[in-house]
DNA sequence: TTATTGGGTAGCGTAACGCAACCAAAAATT
DNA sequence: AATTTTTGGTTGCGTTACGCTACCCAATAA
């Protein structure tokens, strides 16, 4: 049987997968943030088999996220770029990089640090707040139907209790 | 040969990928987000096959992401529920959720909403920002090697232009 | 003109995943 | 107390996704 596909969810979480949760994709995505533009660059970067590569960069470029142009004097000579589409992920990257500098490389064993390119100074961590910027958690917050949700989700949201 | 894994690779990306990247993966992390927490709920909400879902949650709680405590009288009676390290993906989800309601959904579609328990206010989008609050773009950033970088990491910074 | 690089396909083997069947302990029901 | 149902899985089997190697053609470089 066919792996079960997300897209169907009504659930931004897996709409987004069903774009970013292949294995590789999101690590492509990232090469690209930090400048990647060629399939070969891609491919030394990732250690990525080049079939699977170009499933991945197809698929991305299908859903918008990146963009394939030709630079070729006549043909066959292409650059992969982020959309701004695909340029909206920051936070995702950003968000899924703090966690793992936190909890998985611990603090101060970081790999990378991320600053400000003119102050120079490091960028603070992404956190939810509310409207006044007081940081909010998981139990603070509230969810409820929104213009788009289906009767599925409508009935997720029922039980009172979160 | 075997699927190519991440976890020695020395990028934050990565790291977080070995541990939330399968599929179905991320979506139990939600639902368990969403109060779920025993086996069945995470079944039926889903509508995973049960052999994977029993690999997923073992390979979560494995990686700290999610606890299982007995909660039969005599054994045999479990739940599953987020540890603070799971806790602290509350962004990843957030970001992920707010990518796709712009881009996947569009403004106006979103299946839901998300405010402040106490103010009823809708929760502003994560954004990257300086330290004085104003926001940045991919553009602003520049990244560099950090404590735990390897040679491999470092080597990748080198050329100058991003 | 030949060699090399870029950007792929094709074919094959293995690992991951989906499904259905089965199972044992706990809880509920009679 | 005996039976049934629910919970939380495991096992086996088939299919799909993925990794690797080998090949290939067009564009550029030598």
């Amino acid at each position: 049987m066919s792996r079960k596909r997300f897209g169907d969810m009504n659930c931004g979480i897996g709409q987004a997968l069903e774009v970013l949760g292949d294995w590789w994709t999101l690590l492509i995505v990232r090469d690209a943030f930090f400048g990647v533009r060629r399939f070969g660059e891609f491919q030394a970067s990732l250690g990525i088999a080049k079939n699977i590569l170009s499933a991945r960069l197809e698929h991305l470029v299908e859903h918008g996220v990146l963009s394939r142009s030709d630079i070729g004097s006549e043909g066959e000579r292409f650059e992969y770029r982020l959309t701004s589409k695909g340029d909206a992920l920051l936070p995702v990257l950003t968000s899924l990089r703090e966690w793992s500098d936190e909890w998985v490389f611990g603090r101060g064993h970081e790999p990378l640090i991320v600053r400000d390119r003119v102050t120079g100074r490091r960028i603070p961590k992404l956190r939810l707040t509310d409207a006044d910027g007081r940081a909010l958690s998981r139990r603070d917050l509230r969810m409820e139907a929104g213009p788009g949700a289906s009767r599925e989700t409508i009935r997720r949201l029922q039980p009172t209790s979160r």
